[in-house]
DNA sequence: GCGACAG
DNA sequence: ATCTTGTCGC
Protein backbone atom coordinates (compact mmCIF):
# COMPACT_ATOMS: atom_id res chain seq x y z
CA UNK A 1 0.00 0.00 0.00
CA UNK A 2 1.57 3.32 -0.82
CA UNK A 3 1.72 6.55 1.24
CA UNK A 4 2.94 9.60 0.10
CA UNK A 5 1.62 11.64 3.46
CA UNK A 6 4.39 12.43 6.13
CA UNK A 7 2.06 14.30 7.97
CA UNK A 8 -0.88 12.37 9.29
CA UNK A 9 -0.69 9.37 11.70
CA UNK A 10 0.42 7.43 8.83
CA UNK A 11 4.36 8.07 8.73
CA UNK A 12 7.38 6.45 6.47
CA UNK A 13 8.88 3.71 8.10
CA UNK A 14 12.05 5.95 8.65
CA UNK A 15 10.36 8.24 10.78
CA UNK A 16 8.44 5.96 12.36
CA UNK A 17 11.18 6.26 15.42
CA UNK A 18 11.15 10.15 14.98
CA UNK A 19 7.45 10.36 15.25
CA UNK A 20 7.47 8.27 18.04
CA UNK A 21 10.03 10.74 20.04
CA UNK A 22 7.79 13.73 18.96
CA UNK A 23 5.23 12.26 20.83
CA UNK A 24 7.39 11.30 23.94
CA UNK A 25 8.48 15.40 23.68
CA UNK A 26 4.64 15.89 23.42
CA UNK A 27 4.10 14.99 27.19
CA UNK A 28 6.82 17.20 28.42
CA UNK A 29 5.07 20.42 26.93
CA UNK A 30 3.71 22.43 29.58
CA UNK A 31 0.65 24.67 29.01
CA UNK A 32 0.41 26.92 31.44
CA UNK A 33 2.39 30.16 31.90
CA UNK A 34 5.28 30.02 33.31
CA UNK A 35 5.85 33.75 33.68
CA UNK A 36 2.65 35.54 33.86
CA UNK A 37 2.25 38.23 30.47
CA UNK A 38 2.88 41.48 32.70
CA UNK A 39 6.38 39.98 34.01
CA UNK A 40 8.21 39.37 30.80
CA UNK A 41 10.60 41.72 30.15
CA UNK A 42 12.58 40.17 27.18
CA UNK A 43 10.90 38.53 24.43
CA UNK A 44 13.32 37.07 21.26
CA UNK A 45 12.72 36.02 17.84
CA UNK A 46 14.11 33.03 16.57
CA UNK A 47 14.34 32.11 12.37
CA UNK A 48 16.53 29.98 10.17
CA UNK A 49 17.29 30.44 6.24
CA UNK A 50 19.49 28.01 3.79
CA UNK A 51 21.89 29.48 1.40
CA UNK A 52 19.99 26.74 -0.71
CA UNK A 53 16.73 25.35 0.63
CA UNK A 54 16.34 23.52 -2.19
CA UNK A 55 19.55 20.89 -1.48
CA UNK A 56 20.15 19.00 1.32
CA UNK A 57 22.85 18.83 2.83
CA UNK A 58 23.23 22.69 2.43
CA UNK A 59 24.37 25.61 5.15
CA UNK A 60 21.90 26.89 7.17
CA UNK A 61 21.98 30.07 8.87
CA UNK A 62 19.79 30.87 12.39
CA UNK A 63 19.17 34.03 14.41
CA UNK A 64 17.79 34.87 17.80
CA UNK A 65 17.49 38.47 18.17
CA UNK A 66 16.65 39.68 21.66
CA UNK A 67 13.71 42.54 22.30
CA UNK A 68 12.73 44.28 25.57
CA UNK A 69 9.14 43.90 26.43
CA UNK A 70 6.56 45.62 25.90
CA UNK A 71 8.37 48.51 24.44
CA UNK A 72 10.00 46.22 21.70
CA UNK A 73 13.30 48.20 21.62
CA UNK A 74 16.03 45.95 19.54
CA UNK A 75 18.36 44.33 22.52
CA UNK A 76 20.80 42.19 20.85
CA UNK A 77 21.33 39.26 18.43
CA UNK A 78 23.28 36.44 17.48
CA UNK A 79 23.37 34.62 14.04
CA UNK A 80 25.44 30.84 13.61
CA UNK A 81 26.04 29.56 10.35
CA UNK A 82 26.37 25.78 10.53
CA UNK A 83 25.79 22.68 8.72
CA UNK A 84 21.90 21.34 8.16
CA UNK A 85 22.32 17.64 6.74
CA UNK A 86 18.40 16.35 7.88
CA UNK A 87 16.01 17.07 4.43
CA UNK A 88 12.76 18.98 5.28
CA UNK A 89 9.97 16.59 5.94
CA UNK A 90 6.45 17.54 6.47
CA UNK A 91 5.68 17.32 10.29
CA UNK A 92 9.31 16.92 10.90
CA UNK A 93 10.90 20.43 10.56
CA UNK A 94 12.59 20.47 13.82
CA UNK A 95 15.26 17.40 12.77
CA UNK A 96 16.30 19.84 10.39
CA UNK A 97 16.28 23.35 11.94
CA UNK A 98 16.21 22.38 16.12
CA UNK A 99 20.16 22.04 16.53
CA UNK A 100 21.47 25.05 14.39
CA UNK A 101 18.89 27.29 16.25
CA UNK A 102 19.60 25.29 19.98
CA UNK A 103 23.38 26.37 19.07
CA UNK A 104 22.76 30.02 18.02
CA UNK A 105 20.45 30.29 21.45
CA UNK A 106 23.21 28.70 23.64
CA UNK A 107 25.17 31.22 22.84
CA UNK A 108 22.68 34.01 24.03
CA UNK A 109 24.19 35.45 27.40
CA UNK A 110 21.05 37.63 28.52
CA UNK A 111 18.41 36.38 30.80
CA UNK A 112 15.18 35.43 27.58
CA UNK A 113 11.67 35.37 28.84
CA UNK A 114 10.37 34.20 25.75
CA UNK A 115 10.94 33.07 22.41
CA UNK A 116 8.68 33.64 19.19
CA UNK A 117 9.97 30.70 16.65
CA UNK A 118 9.15 30.95 12.89
CA UNK A 119 6.96 28.01 13.03
CA UNK A 120 4.46 25.82 14.37
CA UNK A 121 4.15 24.40 18.39
CA UNK A 122 1.84 22.55 19.71
CA UNK A 123 -0.31 22.90 16.15
CA UNK A 124 1.34 19.64 14.86
CA UNK A 125 -0.17 16.19 13.86
CA UNK A 126 1.69 14.87 17.06
CA UNK A 127 1.53 18.04 18.82
CA UNK A 128 5.26 18.70 18.81
CA UNK A 129 6.04 21.28 16.33
CA UNK A 130 9.41 23.33 16.38
CA UNK A 131 8.37 25.68 18.73
CA UNK A 132 7.41 22.92 21.26
CA UNK A 133 10.58 21.21 20.38
CA UNK A 134 12.75 23.88 20.68
CA UNK A 135 10.80 25.43 24.10
CA UNK A 136 11.00 21.45 25.40
CA UNK A 137 15.24 21.44 24.68
CA UNK A 138 16.11 24.96 25.61
CA UNK A 139 13.75 24.83 28.65
CA UNK A 140 11.94 28.13 28.04
CA UNK A 141 9.17 29.53 27.01
CA UNK A 142 8.52 29.45 23.46
CA UNK A 143 5.37 29.88 21.07
CA UNK A 144 5.02 28.98 17.62
CA UNK A 145 4.19 31.52 15.13
CA UNK A 146 3.84 30.40 11.54
CA UNK A 147 3.04 31.83 8.13
CA UNK A 148 1.07 29.02 7.09
CA UNK A 149 -1.25 26.27 8.04
CA UNK A 150 -0.36 22.89 9.27
CA UNK A 151 -3.50 21.53 11.05
CA UNK A 152 -6.33 22.59 12.71
CA UNK A 153 -9.77 23.91 11.78
CA UNK A 154 -10.23 27.39 11.99
CA UNK A 155 -12.52 30.04 10.47
CA UNK A 156 -11.51 33.25 8.59
CA UNK A 157 -10.79 35.69 11.55
CA UNK A 158 -12.30 39.02 11.78
CA UNK A 159 -10.89 42.18 8.44
CA UNK A 160 -10.00 43.95 11.95
CA UNK A 161 -6.38 43.97 12.62
CA UNK A 162 -5.53 41.90 15.79
CA UNK A 163 -8.78 39.88 15.35
CA UNK A 164 -7.80 35.74 15.62
CA UNK A 165 -10.27 32.80 15.67
CA UNK A 166 -9.56 29.43 17.67
CA UNK A 167 -7.70 26.94 15.85
CA UNK A 168 -9.40 23.99 16.83
CA UNK A 169 -7.92 20.51 17.01
CA UNK A 170 -9.59 16.55 17.83
CA UNK A 171 -12.93 17.35 19.82
CA UNK A 172 -12.69 20.38 22.25
CA UNK A 173 -8.32 20.36 21.95
CA UNK A 174 -7.41 24.05 21.22
CA UNK A 175 -4.52 23.94 19.34
CA UNK A 176 -4.33 27.60 19.13
CA UNK A 177 -5.44 30.64 17.09
CA UNK A 178 -5.54 32.25 13.71
CA UNK A 179 -4.29 35.85 13.79
CA UNK A 180 -4.91 39.21 11.77
CA UNK A 181 -1.81 40.85 11.56
CA UNK A 182 -2.83 43.67 9.47
CA UNK A 183 -5.13 44.50 6.54
CA UNK A 184 -4.33 43.07 3.59
CA UNK A 185 -1.71 40.49 5.22
CA UNK A 186 -1.55 36.99 5.25
CA UNK A 187 -2.39 35.06 8.34
CA UNK A 188 -0.08 33.84 11.18
CA UNK A 189 -0.98 30.25 13.22
CA UNK A 190 -0.52 31.10 16.92
CA UNK A 191 0.26 28.00 18.84
CA UNK A 192 1.80 27.16 22.27
CA UNK A 193 5.11 26.16 22.35
CA UNK A 194 6.20 25.25 25.60
CA UNK A 195 5.33 26.75 29.06
CA UNK A 196 2.87 29.32 27.91
CA UNK A 197 -1.39 29.21 27.60
CA UNK A 198 -2.72 29.46 24.13
CA UNK A 199 -4.40 32.62 25.66
CA UNK A 200 -1.14 34.11 26.29
CA UNK A 201 0.64 32.59 23.30
CA UNK A 202 -2.01 35.01 21.32
CA UNK A 203 -2.09 37.73 23.84
CA UNK A 204 2.13 37.70 23.01
CA UNK A 205 1.95 37.74 19.24
CA UNK A 206 -0.58 40.52 19.54
CA UNK A 207 1.73 42.97 21.61
CA UNK A 208 4.69 42.21 19.12
CA UNK A 209 2.43 42.82 15.73
CA UNK A 210 3.93 46.51 14.42
CA UNK A 211 1.45 46.44 11.60
CA UNK A 212 3.54 44.08 9.58
CA UNK A 213 2.74 40.73 8.84
CA UNK A 214 5.57 38.94 11.20
CA UNK A 215 5.65 40.15 14.90
CA UNK A 216 8.61 42.32 15.58
CA UNK A 217 10.82 39.73 16.75
CA UNK A 218 11.02 36.98 14.19
CA UNK A 219 10.39 39.55 11.33
CA UNK A 220 13.59 41.57 12.82
CA UNK A 221 15.95 37.97 13.02
CA UNK A 222 14.53 37.32 9.18
CA UNK A 223 16.08 40.45 8.14
CA UNK A 224 18.98 39.63 9.84
CA UNK A 225 19.39 36.77 8.42
CA UNK A 226 18.32 38.03 4.37
CA UNK A 227 21.54 40.64 5.49
CA UNK A 228 23.76 37.89 6.46
CA UNK A 229 23.40 35.49 3.72
CA UNK A 230 23.27 38.46 1.33
CA UNK A 231 26.56 39.36 2.55
CA UNK A 232 27.91 35.57 2.73
CA UNK A 233 27.35 35.25 -1.06
CA UNK A 234 28.56 38.02 -2.06
CA UNK A 235 32.31 36.96 -0.62
CA UNK A 236 31.62 33.79 -2.49
CA UNK A 237 31.23 34.54 -6.22
C1' DG B 1 -9.84 8.19 -4.42
C1' DC B 2 -8.58 13.02 -3.49
C1' DG B 3 -6.50 16.78 -1.15
C1' DA B 4 -3.42 18.64 2.28
C1' DC B 5 1.32 19.00 3.84
C1' DA B 6 5.37 24.41 9.26
C1' DG B 7 10.23 25.68 6.62
C1' DA C 1 12.53 27.74 2.20
C1' DT C 2 14.57 31.27 -2.54
C1' DC C 3 14.50 33.99 -6.87
C1' DT C 4 12.52 37.32 -10.41
C1' DT C 5 9.53 40.34 -12.59
C1' DG C 6 5.54 42.97 -12.93
C1' DT C 7 1.60 45.27 -10.92
C1' DC C 8 -1.33 47.41 -7.55
C1' DG C 9 -2.43 50.35 -3.62
C1' DC C 10 -1.46 53.75 -0.02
Amino acid sequence: MEQKSNVGNNVPAPFARLAEEQRRLARRVVLRDGVPLGRIRCVAGADLTFVSPWRTPTTGLACVALFSYPDLKWLDAVVLKGRVTFPYVPGFLSYRELPLLLRAFRRVRDKVDAVLVDAQGIAHPRRCGLASHFGVKAGVMSVGCAKSHLCGRYREPARRPGAASVLQGEGRERLGYVLRPGVGKSLLFISPGHRVSAETSLALAQACLRGHTLPEPTRVAHNLLVEERRKLMAGAE
